[in-house]
DNA sequence: GTACATGCAAATATTTTGCAAAGAC
DNA sequence: GTCTTTGCAAAATATTTGCATGTAC
């Protein structure tokens, strides 16, 4: 794999604030104009199949942010969209069912829905 | 909220095995020419509003299923697309931390992906 | 130099929407 | 009878793909 001058921005705007994005959002956030959507898509799918990134799905619109070692999820605000992070506690959960089916885990997403502070102040 | 033939249909296939299943197999599993694409989506996303149905998104297809009080959600075989159900542990966990950001939860997904025994013997 | 990555434009596929007709309560 | 739901067809939108060109190693 290698790594050519789009992948690291792409890389860099992920490892900026650590939030989830979409292809969209990534494009936008790096004005150049050599970097085409077509471009962040192949490289989100290429880093994702790596495990360099981890995937959320949100109305069908896919956000992506990097994994790091302190494995974590995201809290989402269905009202603007805001992620929390939240640590992981499914390794173990998940190791335990797996072996029981005989299942590889390659990966996993978890996602909770809400409302935050802020939007409920809003109603 | 009306109880229709339709809404009835789709609620029944959904409990017949309790596997999620897309729009558009529902569609193909009721024969029913009377039966339109947008309403099952339509029918979906009403019922998901209401928490009748909970919503899995694999390869940018949603997965319906019934929420059913024994809350669970599912192990994925990215190749066959199997899913096998597992139990819900998060509760408490999401619990916790939605009170310290006073963050008020609707509700959750969680999907383990991987590779089913039978998909790991055809590699 | 070669194999992989990109840009561009066009295609895919799922999901959504407007509106008139039908149906539930 | 009223208000919600449906069917149909058309639109919206995120994502994918083919192919020629460019570029990392």
């Amino acid at each position: 794999m290698r790594m050519t001058h789009q992948r690291q921005m792409i890389l860099d705007v992920l490892k900026k604030d650590y939030q989830p994005k979409s292809a969209d959002m990534i494009l936008h956030l790096i004005h150049d104009p050599k970097l085409n959507l077509s471009t962040v898509y192949r490289t989100l799918d290429a880093f994702f199949n790596v495990g360099i990134l981890s995937k959320s799905t949100i109305d069908n619109i896919n956000y992506y942010y990097v994994t790091d070692h302190k494995h974590h999820h995201y809290m989402v605000c269905t009202q603007c969209k805001k992620m929390f992070p939240i640590d992981c506690h499914l390794d173990e959960i998940a190791k335990d069912v797996a072996e029981k089916h005989e299942f590889k885990i390659t990966h996993h997403d978890m996602t909770i829905y809400g409302i935050c502070k802020e939007c409920q102040l809003k109603m």
